[in-house]
DNA sequence: TTTATTTGTAGCAAATGATGTTACAAAGAC
DNA sequence: GTCTTTGTAACATCATTTGCTACAAATAAA
């Protein structure tokens, strides 16, 4: 008796927009000065214009990048790479929270369930603090880098 | 013969799991060497024990808990709480990455495309390791004592 | 001023995942 | 045998991400 098993992973569908913000903006650190077209940002992440733009939309409002309409618009990084934080990044299009707290209160009349909302909010932050930490030691600059040189 | 056996994994993304999972096994661990019932805990959580059972169904499955079915059954710890890390229930009821990869694969014929997935990929195992590294600083115990202090 | 280009965003559909619920088979205690 | 409890299937609901079309507004250039 042969047996082929078969093993398939649905990869889980959670955002990827912190790693389309970095190809993103690793995009527009190669041509920094120039305006980039979001149809072309689309040809290289492989996915839709409008997913990008709205993504730019995103990290407008946080001050990296400034977008332009019209004939020759649109973007480019709002200052040098090297002054662009990956936290700033993560912070551009993520909530910054690594695990969510209980979305409905627990029981107020157990122990528990009382004390339980407070000890986890201080985890949560330390656990985010850490991270924005971790993520503020890389610039865009070294990304850029770490991927013109095709290593890491 | 040739059989062909299909098996589907999907990975949870990260939400509230963590939050109930810690909740729920903090109950545990105040009443050791118990059975403790998941209506009992659907109580304090403040949702359905179905919703628990599951929860704990993943817990079982990372050998953080032992259930027994029947009169008289329910859940209790595998181990003492200060044998179980917070990065164990982490890891138990989510997939560990704070951020996710490229969806689709980017267009490889663009050098950013071509290059940042490895990038990216060594920046996530990078930051996973210092979130499981903090968590598993925390002991289910150290939480524990924390809850029943009312304080952090 | 007119035309072509490009962003910004609304609106819609599909896919995915979390959550809540009912239902019931299986396990186990008495 | 009966009652209790888990494990899990099945289903509905809700929210979010992604992909797409469409179009108004802004802008440069002719």
């Amino acid at each position: 008796m042969n047996r082929t098993v078969t093993i398939l992973v649905t990869v889980m569908a959670a955002n990827s927009q912190f790693a389309m913000a970095v190809h993103v903006l690793s995009m527009l650190a190669g041509s920094r000065e120039e305006n980039v077209k979001s149809e072309y940002l689309a040809g290289s992440v492989n996915t839709n214009a409008v997913v990008i733009r709205r993504l730019l939309s995103q990290l407008a409002q946080a001050d990296l990048v400034i977008s332009q309409t019209g004939s020759g618009g649109g973007t480019r990084l709002s200052r040098c790479p090297n002054e662009i934080k990956l936290s700033d990044i993560y912070k551009a299009v993520s909530c910054g929270e690594v695990f969510a707290l209980h979305a409905k209160a627990p029981n107020q009349d157990c122990p528990v369930g009382r004390n339980i909302e407070s000890v986890l909010c201080n985890l949560q932050k330390e656990i985010d603090h850490s991270v924005d930490e971790k993520l503020s030691r890389y610039t865009l600059q070294s990304v850029f880098e770490m991927i013109e040189q095709g290593k890491d």
